[in-house]
RNA sequence: GGCCGAGUAGUUCAGUUGGUUAGAACGCCAGCCUGUCACGCUGGAGGUCGAGGGUUCGAGCCCCUUCUCGGUCGCCA
């Protein structure tokens, strides 16, 4: 292998032009590909630009055609040469009008046979790619995600300095606060017995910022969930997290819609329109069945309960007289495409989702119909569905009734998504946001037979629905409101409480008793008694907005090192056992198995 | 933890009803080639068919167990 000695790197590779003609330049990087034609060699050689031509001549001279001779894929080569106008030019490369005629050629790293190869559009299953991630990252699609999330990254700090926010580093190593998500814990040498948790997000260490003055506050910050993962959920990811004093609800859509707009114009050239749509939480569910909408598509749902009130059919029946309801979607043109097989699989879906099953209407092509239910109905009953549901020949309506409203809506809402994806009928290229508001503050907890808070216990009720905290706690709405992105949730906030009184009234309807609540969030109720202002915010997520933004399926795209669905690894192979005198120090032993 | 899908050469895949020595493409190695650019041509190497067990005269294929990965439900204030 050779030195760099006596050779500076002029510039990138992917840079050079034909006005570069007959300059010396010295480029470095990785070879793409060689190809040997006896008497000539080209080579592609590749930096983060792109790459560039390297020419060798046996004729012109010999020691650096053999030392190209030995060089293979993937081989780190420093190259000084002169630029020269291709001879036969290649014009689908942005470098093709010229290449360079070396004269020096350094090897400064040998390869071996790479395990797959370095090429745009790789095929290698995800699992042997993520081995060699520092290989996978060579490959353009992954370079050109990295640097636009640098890109995007730069925006945000950009814009969020512009509208006076200070960052503020909060503490990775925290108090474990087990609300809803589960912690990683860290074990302390100097406490064996008492543990460190890292942050789920930095909620508790930004509102007392809002304490402290700081008045804007905003943080790339790292967070970490104990839970399992999804294509859009890794265990720690990034958000973009904002606090705002001297504000209420509109202030913070206000400056998260700004950022939106921003980020998406300075990295897409895209603009979107502002301010983004509204819809509450109630009408996002009797719409959509979700509270992250995709709403690049129609396919709304529609209440069928008047409808079937008097009907024989008892799954219909009992459902609404149980409290819940019968409501369904049509799915147009989706007579060839769900076919009874399908049907069944959806069936089966919905099950999952904890349906008792489903009911469907098919319109044949012929003016035919056939309905899964259809000897519990009489011919109008039937057909008095079929106009509810706009339904028309070709069309085929897809029902559920379940006695919880919840399970209605779920089930439906993600078989309208299943649906839509199966007709091929959702737009690839636009960027549907829109803000959800209104969420109820309470959730009941059917494990734990109790009611809690469905966003955080700090999160403000409606000035309005303060008078039935007590006596209604389902019609209890929050000031909390978050941000979709084509039916996947980019960003949660809310407007926090303030006054020790309402939140000492909170965590009692969460029966959380005083001494609890003062043992698990001490420090935030005695720093309000010193003038807290009223604030809120909210957190971006980083990784799914830069997902969404360059259109990747899978957050594993956009996360430089991320983990696989065990949470692990695997190309260091973390998490892993430790020595037992690491063990010993902290005071920890493990349970035989 | 449940359900669904996948696992065969370095990579992506094919492999008939269970039947001789498990194939292809790309990659890799060697040779030839003066304008290639996914160079071309010729030749070659490369396999514990994820693992273990079972059925059988005989298993990549059938049965059981198990491991790994992906998706999803639960979970994710």
């Amino acid at each position: 292998m050779d030195f760099m000695t006596g050779l500076k790197r002029t510039g990138y590779c992917g840079d050079l032009r034909l006005g570069d003609a007959g300059k010396e330049v010295v480029v470095a990087g990785w070879v793409q590909r060689r190809r040997d034609l006896g008497s000539l060699i080209f080579i592609d050689l590749r930096d983060r630009t792109g790459i560039v031509q390297l020419a060798f001549d046996e004729n012109t001279d010999k020691t650096v055609f053999e030392k190209a001779f030995t060089v293979r894929s993937e081989y780190v080569l420093m190259a000084k040469g002169t630029v020269r106008e291709r001879s036969s030019k290649n014009m689908d490369i942005p470098t093709g009008e010229i290449e360079i005629d070396v004269t020096d050629l350094r090897v400064l790293g040998k390869s071996e046979t790479t395990p797959f190869e370095i090429v745009e559009n790789c095929q290698t299953s995800e699992l042997t790619r993520l081995k060699y991630r520092y290989l996978d990252l060579r490959r353009p699609d992954l370079q050109r995600n990295i640097i636009m999330r640098h890109k995007i990254t730069k925006i945000t700090r950009d814009y969020f300095d512009e509208n006076g926010f200070i960052e503020i580093e909060t503490p990775i190593l925290m108090r474990s606060t087990p609300e809803g998500a589960r912690d990683f814990l860290v074990p302390s040498r100097l406490h064996n017995g008492a543990f460190y948790a890292l942050p789920q997000s930095p909620q508790l260490y930004k509102q007392l910022s809002m304490v402290a003055g700081f008045d804007r506050y905003m943080q790339i910050a790292r967070c970490f969930r104990d839970e399992d993962l999804r294509a859009d959920r890794q265990p720690e990811f990034t958000q973009i997290d904002l606090e705002m004093s001297f504000v209420e609800t509109e202030d913070v859509l206000a400056i998260g819609e700004g950022f939106i707009k921003r980020v998406f114009k300075d990295a897409l050239g895209i603009d979107i329109q502002t301010p983004l749509p509204r819809l509450t939480y109630k009408d996002a569910m009797e719409r959509y069945g979700s509270d992250k909408p995709d709403t690049r598509y129609g396919m709304e749902l529609f209440d069928l309960s008047d409808t079937v009130r008097g009907c024989d059919f008892g799954v219909f029946t009992g459902a609404i007289e149980g409290g819940g309801s019968v409501r369904g979607i049509t799915a147009k043109n989706a007579v060839k495409t769900l076919t009874r097989k399908e049907l069944d699989k959806l069936t089966e879906t919905a099950k999952g989702s904890g349906a008792k099953g489903l009911a469907y209407i098919r319109l044949n092509e012929d003016g035919t119909r056939s309905a899964s239910f259809a000897k519990f109905m009489t011919e109008d009953e039937l057909t008095a569905i079929i106009e509810k549901a706009g339904a028309e020949a070709g069309d085929v309506v897809v029902i559920v009734a379940d006695r919880k409203n919840s399970i209605v809506f779920g089930v439906l809402g993600a078989l309208r998504q299943i649906i839509a994806a199966k007709l091929d009928i959702i737009p690839k290229d636009k960027f549907n946001l829109l803000w959800i508001t209104e969420f109820p503050f309470f959730d009941w907890d059917e494990d734990a037979q109790t009611w809690v808070a469905m966003h955080h216990p700090f999160t403000a009720p409606l000035d309005e629905c303060l008078e039935y905290l007590e006596t209604d706690k389902e019609k209890v709405r929050a000031k909390a409101y978050d941000l979709v992105l084509n039916g996947i949730e980019l960003s949660s906030g809310s407007i926090r409480i303030t006054d020790p009184d309402l939140q000492k009234r909170i965590f009692k309807l969460l029966e959380l008793t005083d001494e609890e609540a003062y043992e698990k969030f001490g420090y935030l109720l005695d720093a309000f008694k010193y003038g807290a202002p009223p604030h809120g915010g909210m957190g971006i997520g980083l990784d799914r907005l830069v997902m969404q933004m360059l259109g990747c399926e899978s957050l594993r795209d956009v996360v430089a090192y991320p983990k696989v669905q065990n949470a692990s690894e695997p190309m260091t192979g973390c998490p892993a056992e430790v020595d037992k005198e690491q063990l010993d120090l902290l005071g920890i032993e493990l349970k035989e198995e």
